[in-house]
Parts: structure tokens; sequence; C-alpha cells
DNA sequence: ACATTATTGTGTCCACCGGACACAGTTAAC
DNA sequence: GTTAACTGTGTCCGGTGGACACAATAATGT
């Protein structure tokens, strides 16, 4: 379980060559679910795209939840290299480059979702979060828990913003865009004030901004009403 | 597509009585999603729950897509009715009753990501969400993702506190935090920050009522500034 | 009363999915 | 050269969503 998203595992002495590796297997997996979504990526279809198959896949990997953890980490990445900041421009820019991750890739936040492996990458995330807050004056759990809010709110941005293709997707953008309209339209007395408020909008893309300036605003409260 | 969600259907004149409702279907896929997580909701464990076959269901429902989206509208159910509050305590009691909305059917969690179809039930709590922030002096804009954020952070805590039956989950709760503490304490100098942080941790379970005060301290913050 | 017609429920069939398993081929160590 | 470890393949299984033809049912028009 572990051994794969750590890469603990020894080359194997003696026995045929590999005639791939979990790294090849994950990058195959991450291109099928670039182009074609998540739900595409099957284990016949990885292994179309290699030289070998489908049962071939199951020596590198127990089954295909692992698959989709050991690709789910690659993809991710580590988060880029960032010079040293005061926490608030510090989980500003940790935000934006999450969400650039999640626009990357949308189909992480399908395969990203419950209680799953954690891999490196993603606590390496973590850290990164935390590290911004440590001379903060909040204590752990007040660190963990603000870094939840924003990946949260990344997360909830990067999954209403980006079109996830193929995977879950059950409309089309339009069809989503018109229906909604048309709902709004036929029965929009049931729903005044939403109506109202969408009336008087139209479609900013600004809603990451605004939440993250509200979130670490009240992040900023806190730590302000702590240190006076 | 919406005819279904939104109820819009005649009944038919001729022909033999149908055998099931969709109401009654989707009661009983609430029911298995309920006991068993989201995937073992299938036409034909939904089937073998009612008095009728798999293939029937199509005359009610044209595909799982759908029958997920009107279970999902349906377990959702309409925001309670609450009286009316200042801003904040209306958002702070909207946002605990969508929590336990998913902590009654986890399920929801999973079935309810991405580009959907939107059903009435789903439009009301938003609708009740915007409300609150009609005499805020928010504009439309501001409103929505007011709400958005709102949202967002209430999925992400429930999608991390409650545990997924079934369905996605990949690991059991020992097994993830066994794993996770293991990481911690073999790989722990890799994310020094994050292994300090939960060292002087502990599980709060407080990160919902964190994440909530912070968000709408910086509402409030916001809303002062307009209005003063 | 009868024929028509719309509608429902059933059974069969298909492609695809994840995965178990036995087996043959390949390679290094003894 | 023999043995033992390891890789890749083919076959098989139960399960999934869904297309489709067909029989049963019930209200309508005559």
């Amino acid at each position: 379980m572990t051994e794969l998203l750590w890469g603990t595992a020894q080359p194997p002495s003696r026995g045929p060559k590999p005639a791939v590796t979990l790294a090849g297997i994950a990058e195959a997996a991450i291109r099928i679910a670039d182009a074609e979504g998540l739900d595409a990526v099957s284990m016949q279809r990885v292994a179309d795209d290699l030289p070998v198959t489908k049962m071939a896949l199951y020596r590198y990997v127990p089954g295909k939840a692992e698959l989709v953890a050991v690709m789910s980490d690659l993809a991710m990445g580590a988060p880029p290299e960032r010079p040293e900041l005061p926490w608030r421009e510090a989980l500003h820019a940790w935000s934006m480059d999450l969400y650039a991750g999640f626009t990357r890739h949308p189909w992480l936040l399908l395969s990203t979702v419950g209680r799953r492996l954690v891999g490196p990458n993603e606590l390496t995330w973590m850290d990164r979060g935390v590290q911004a807050l440590t001379d903060s004056g909040l204590n752990g759990s007040e660190q963990l828990d603000a870094v939840m809010v924003l990946a949260g709110h990344v997360r909830a941005l990067a999954l209403q913003t980006t079109s996830l293709p193929g995977g879950r997707q059950r409309l089309t953008e339009e069809a989503f865009l018109g229906a909604f309209a048309e709902i709004l339209t036929t029965h929009g007395d049931r729903f005044p004030s939403l109506a109202a408020a969408m009336r008087s909008a139209g479609q900013d893309e600004q809603g990451l901004e605004f939440g993250l300036a509200r979130i670490l605003d009240g992040l900023e409260m806190l730590i302000t009403s702590r240190k006076g």
C-alpha cells in the first residue's frame, strides 16, 4: 500500500526485465485522464497505451484504487518553490498554486476525495501550507484547520469553474448553463433571492479571489487578536 | 431531464398501472445508499428492492445519472424552516443545517459533484443562503460567492469528518489513521511543520466551527466596511 | 362488444469493467 | 546446467449500464 506511493520497492534481482515501470504506468494513466477524463482510465485502456496487457499491470499495482492514488500524487506534484513571504502572501500564493494544479488536472478533484491513500506530494502541500503559519501564534489544530479551510475553498471553486472532461461530467457546459437559465426563468418566483442575485451578477469568475480574501481576512483577525 | 426533477410529468391515460413511482424508486435507492454506500446503488440492486425488474426502471428514469440526480435532490431535502435572524446567525445556522444533511446522507458528498442536474431542493438551499445576505449591502456576485464559500467549507469538512460507507471509501477509518501516523513517524522529517502541528493538535473535530468563524469574520469585515 | 392504441413490464443480449488464477517464458544465482 | 524467482499472457468470472424486441394491460374510439 504505502510502499507504492513512497517508492520503497527494491528492484528484483532475478527474472525477466520489467517491460514497464510504475511511473510509466502512472504517466500513461495521467495522459488518458487529462485527455478523456477519469472514467476513461481503465486497466484495459491504460494497458493499450503501453507495451503490455491488462493483467500485467497487476504486477505493478495491487488494484485500480492504488493506481489512482499513484497517478493522483504524481499529477499533483510538489508545490512550486516560493520565496519566503509573510503568512498572508504565502497562503495566497499557496492557494493559487493549488488551484492551478486542479485546473491542470481537473480529474484530481474526483480522485482525491474521501479517505484515501495519501502520497508524499500531498503531504508536502499540507506541510507548506502549515509552514506559513508556524510563527503566526496559532496552535497546531488551528494551523491545520486554517489550511483545510483554504484547501476546501480552492477545491470547491475549482470544481465549480473547471469543466471535468469526460469523467463524472453529466452535462456539457452549455447544456448546464442553459438548463440553469431556463429553470430560473420558469421557476424564478420560487427562488426570489437567488434570481435577484444572479440577475445583478453576470459571470465574474471572481469567486476564488473573493473567498480567499474573506478567509484570509478572518484569519488575520484571529492572528492579530492573539498577538495584541 | 429537467421534467424528472421538477415533477412536470403527466400521468398517462392509457396502459397498465405503473407498479412503482419515481419517488418510490428514489427512496429505495436512498435506503440502499444510506446502508451500503453509493457504489451499492445499481439498477439491479434497486430493482431487487422493488416489485419490478431492472429494465422496468428505465421506464421511469432515462439512466443512472438521472436516478442519482433525483435521489440526491430528494435526500438533500429542503432547508429546515428557521426564524428570521441577522445575516451572520442565519448563515451559521444554514451551514450547520447543511452539514447535518451531509452527515445524514454522506454519499451526497460524492453524488453532488461537478456539473450536474440541479434540482429544486438544491436551488432552495442556495436561495435561502443568498436570502440571508439580501440586505447586507453586498452585490449579487458577492452574495453568491459568499454562499459558495460557506457551502464549500461545509462540504470539505463533511468530507473530512464523516466516513463514506462503502462508496468510494478505499480505507477503513483505523487503517487510514494508522497509515497516516506511521508515515508521519517514519517520514516526519520530510514534513516538519506538519508533524509539529499534528503533535500539538490531537483530534479536535473543531474544524467546522473554526472555519465558519473565520469566514463569517471575513464577511463581517467586508459588510461593515461597506456600510461605514 | 370489439378493435385500436398507448403504455408498462420482461427477457435476452451486448460491451465493458475489475480482478482471480494457472501457466509459459525469461533471467540471474547457485 | 539446474534451480528458483520473476514477468507477461490468456482464460474465466461476476457485475455493471443499457439497447431492443416482445408480451401483457388498460383506456379509448367505433
